[in-house]
DNA sequence: TCAACAATTCAAGAGATATTGAATTATGAA
DNA sequence: TTCATAATTCAATATCTCTTGAATTGTTGA
């Protein structure tokens, strides 16, 4: 993950359609979800659904993969992943005497 | 953290400046940094950064106190951990017997 | 081949966001 | 009070992004 990329998934992240968007991928896990199905989770129109998903597709956030007339997108939890350690690299410069600050960034996921 | 919430926070982090900024941030910890610091990290001029800082306190990422004629930022450690547990909550519906796409969510961590 | 379904592409208009440099506010020291 | 430092505010410009609805592409089954 360099600057380039978190940028580029962070203004993917930024925008109300997509943000749910990914969430819904996110409890899909591996299994993911029909183009259809994640416009509809997501309250979006097929054309506005097929825009944002392209826009995280292109982000890196998401994968497609065509399975008969459906395209199935999931989640890169890799590239999720890499996202959240660039977000929080070398937090308080790594000291392990400090916990306070970075405690809650590892507490909250679920 | 709420869908407003996350979308304002992700908008403010989605730019090169103000990532920096966060990222430098990060790095200090509880210590945090002054404006005029953080203006020289992420390279921007002082009228671009005093813009930028805003955004990113108005977003809840970052909280401001003065100290004699500086202004000391700091990241808002429980926000960052908010808005990460948001990210990926329910992933893979919290189902305990799936390792492999939720694992690299919570191992990328420095 | 034809009809139906799933999804993407396109163009135009509306709205939001970033940059610049000059001016302004706030603080501390002589 | 006066000067210097630290930071913010302002207005104008330029640029990027989102939405909409119609048209198009790709796939499947009768």
């Amino acid at each position: 993950m360099n600057e380039n990329q978190a940028v580029a998934a962070l203004s993917a992240l930024s925008q109300e359609t997509r943000l749910r968007m990914v969430r819904y991928l996110v409890t899909k896990g591996g299994e993911g979800a029909a183009a259809g199905e994640v416009a509809k989770a997501a309250g979006a129109s097929s054309s506005r659904a097929s825009f944002h998903l392209n826009a995280l597709s292109q982000a890196g956030l998401i994968t497609a993969t065509r399975a008969s007339r459906s395209i199935i997108y999931r989640v890169d939890f890799a590239a999720m992943g890499g996202l959240i350690g660039y977000l929080i690299e070398d937090c308080c410069q790594n000291d392990p005497t400090i916990v306070s600050c970075c405690a809650p960034l590892t507490k909250q996921q679920g």
